[in-house]
DNA sequence: CCTGTCTTTATAAAATCTTTATAGAAGCGG
DNA sequence: CCGCTTCTATAAAGATTTTATAAAGACAGG
């Protein structure tokens, strides 16, 4: 079997430096990002076996790293933090985290709980594609394909696509939909949703006047099929 | 949606009182054992979404238990242990454990660890969908299906369908409906009723002057069945 | 300063809800 | 059985809400 590949996202370059070669002497492969942003772009190009990330980023906070990873990441994430707080122990695992450490942590202990994250995952390969008729979506690559035609969506749109296609089948209300793209502010802005869908519509559908991909439904929202 | 089934393995009585009644606050169903021979037994009989095991058993080691139940056990087991002991640790996530928390635990954290472990086992199927001979509803992704073929329906017409059908075989009053669908000012406008179960009968019955599933209880309200 | 994207506004079209009209069915006392 | 009343069903017009679309303005990144 292929050597595992860890991404650390941590802006200390000492515990980066401890935990590569920890990581290393015990056979796998390690890639580093200083930053957040640097984290979701590295994982993004070659999506890890696991990331190891520290809550406590200059950039970006932890938490917001953690959520836009796991909006196509499946694999574990592990936090490491200097936090021994309860309340972002409880937001951190609630996020999608795999497991949560604080620092400074055993070596020994880390390794194992890698080992144990990373038992449940392996033998599944990642699957961050979704297909549905003559549309599909790569979530990690963020790449949408119309019957195999590469798509050019802007960042909006392809949120929300990728939404309704995480969603298939399922009515998916205006709030709904406003709070997951556009966050709690703006749960009445009902019109941003006329618009986007109307691109949308305009990109993915064979007749964007008789839509077959997003169905509205009145008064409540929209359904992908 | 069922609640989820949590084992407890752990001989102290005050332990196992606490978590029974923070999990069963937090809708999870409980099931006890003092022993690890026990606890295997209960297992077997009627294997849970998860296990809280308690590594200091008296009976046989936590550890042993662990090796045992991972034979065939392949939920999540969340190990609680007095040991604060690196190489207890380790050895308890090499032997299958998917956490380990030492206690005294924090009650919302290991809630979250909680949540964390089954979120990955549990391909909830959202369990939201009622039957009634040819039609179904599903609640949550708000769709009316008659023999399998998808129902276009109004959203003032599925509330009122799902209603019904959510009280099954019982006759609901004009009052009552007109009170669940408008609204207390409405109690009045009864032939609101009579307009929208005519469209629905026109929509779900194979013969919508003899109607099957929507029947008036004359001067009283409507039943479905 | 340009370009692409997002936000906002305006308006027409479509869908839905409400109201009105009318006819039929059911019950009941004489 | 008849006439009366009450309740129900259905169609259809009118009113209102919701949606689609274009396009102008705002804004950020390069």
């Amino acid at each position: 079997m292929n050597r595992a590949e860890i991404l650390i996202i941590d802006d200390e370059p000492q515990i980066r430096k401890l935990l590569q070669i920890n990581l290393e002497s015990n056979n796998y492969k390690v890639v580093q990002a200083s930053t957040g942003k640097e984290g979701l772009i590295l994982a993004a190009g070659h999506p890890p076996d696991l990331i190891l990330l520290d809550i406590g980023l200059p950039d970006k906070s932890g938490h917001q790293i953690l959520q836009e990873l796991r909006e196509w990441y499946a694999n574990p994430i592990i936090i490491l933090s200097v936090r021994d707080n309860e309340d972002d122990i409880i937001a951190a695992l609630d996020n999608g985290a795999t497991d949560y450490l604080t620092k400074p942590f055993r070596t020994g202990e880390l390794l194992a709980r890698i080992r144990s994250a990373t038992r449940r995952t392996s033998g599944d390969p990642q699957h961050t594609t979704l297909d549905c008729g003559n549309i599909s979506i790569d979530l990690a690559a963020r790449i949408v394909k119309r019957d195999g035609e590469i798509l050019k969506l802007t960042s909006t749109e392809f949120n929300l696509l990728a939404l309704f296609m995480k969603n298939e089948g399922k009515v998916l209300t205006h709030q709904y939909l406003l709070k997951e793209i556009w966050g709690y502010g703006y749960l009445t802005e009902t019109q941003y949703l006329r618009v986007f869908v109307g691109t949308l519509r305009k990109k993915i559908e064979e007749n964007p006047n008789n839509p077959l991909h997003i169905i509205t439904e009145s008064g409540v929202g929209y359904r992908f099929q």
